[in-house]
RNA sequence: GGCCCGAUAGCUCAGUUGGUAGAGCAGCGGAUUGAAAAUUCGCGUGUCCUUGGUUCGAAUCCGAGUCGGGCCA
């Protein structure tokens, strides 16, 4: 009977950047008679729609859509709180008889949403401040002294990562490699029931559909976009496109060299996608022409 | 037409007094549990434009040629 998953599971359409997600998702929903939900950590933020390339409102009124522009810019999101806002959107998607089609490429979000979390706590913006003033080396001293076993298997000179277990020792009085041991323990049983797709496209049509779609969001408003929101400050900005514009309307590159740049970054964080989802062997593999 | 400068990795270039070459970017591979579109680690054989020559040995020196760029006519 574990054959025969509840009608209502939840159906994950990930992959990388750009190989069509949307529109995969769209055919899905009509098929499975389904509802959408976001999974992407940019996405979900209202007034970056064409830099992140949300669905239009045309693909929108085809069928419900949760989760999409559902932040401020200014607002903070983390790939718990994403999972703790897209579990009661799933549920009730359920609840009303649907399928929920989760769709989406932040990886860490959705890994969040499908696997749970270790119990530490949320990222404090204070003692973030405070750690990246400090030298890399100092962090990862006293990490050394409070958690030996957590500084000899952390990337040490990954400083995120160095200054996120040092945080979590700091804040909790305990040691990270214990309180993140064995979230992964059931991992096997839990994926038996997942069910979800990992899209791909061949590199050379990949790069090309990101060329297009570089130049499309650059001649529809993604200059205008980072212009509205100058003042406001927070994750939205890392998102890419958004430093690249920042130095053409600052004069410091032309258009031309700002649209490669964004091609370069959009290329690799493709390639970043697909490790990342390479390895979630519970996702169906699915070439696309 | 004459003279000068350049030609080395996909791109921009470095290469000391001759000992068969290396940076940045791009690309490729990896990691990833509350910043993740972030952050981070690893990977460099290429007709050194072609062709003659000098030399034990030429990306490097000399001659000729080809293609760029510039100056003078």
């Amino acid at each position: 009977m574990s054959d025969q998953p509840d009608r209502m599971q939840p159906i994950f359409v990930c992959g990388a950047t750009a190989v069509g997600k949307t529109s995969s998702a769209l055919a899905l929903a009509a098929e499975l008679d389904g509802e959408i939900v976001n999974g992407d950590g940019y996405q979900i933020y209202r007034g970056i729609e064409i830099i992140s390339a949300a669905p239009s409102e045309d693909e929108k009124s085809l069928f419900p859509h949760h989760l999409f522009g559902v932040l401020e810019p200014g607002q903070h999101c983390d790939a718990m709180r994403y999972a703790e806002m897209a579990a009661p959107v799933i549920a009730g998607i359920q609840g009303r008889g649907k399928v929920p089609i989760v769709v989406g490429g932040s990886g860490l979000y959705l890994k969040f949403l499908t696997h749970g979390a270790s119990p530490l706590p949320q990222g404090n913006a204070a003692m973030r401040a405070q750690l990246d003033a400090r030298p890399l080396d100092d962090l990862l001293a006293e990490l050394e002294k409070l958690d030996p076993k957590e500084a000899a298997q952390v990337a040490r000179q990954n400083r995120r990562y160095v200054s996120r277990s040092l945080e979590i020792c700091l804040l909790t009085g305990e040691k990270v490699s214990e309180l993140r041991d064995g979230w992964e323990r059931k991992t096997k049983e839990l994926e038996a029931k997942l069910k979800g797709f990992w899209l791909i496209r061949t590199r050379p049509d990949l790069h090309h559909r990101i060329e297009q779609r570089t130049r499309h969001m650059l001649s529809e408003g993604a200059i205008e976009e980072v212009e509205r929101l100058q003042e406001i400050h927070g994750n939205w900005e890392k998102a890419i496109g958004v430093p690249e514009i920042r130095r053409h309307l600052a004069g410091e590159i032309s258009l031309q060299e700002c649209e490669e740049l964004i091609r370069a970054a959009t290329r690799q964080y493709a390639k970043r996608q697909e490790t990342w989802f390479r390895r979630e062997h519970w996702l169906q593999r699915v070439e696309l022409a």
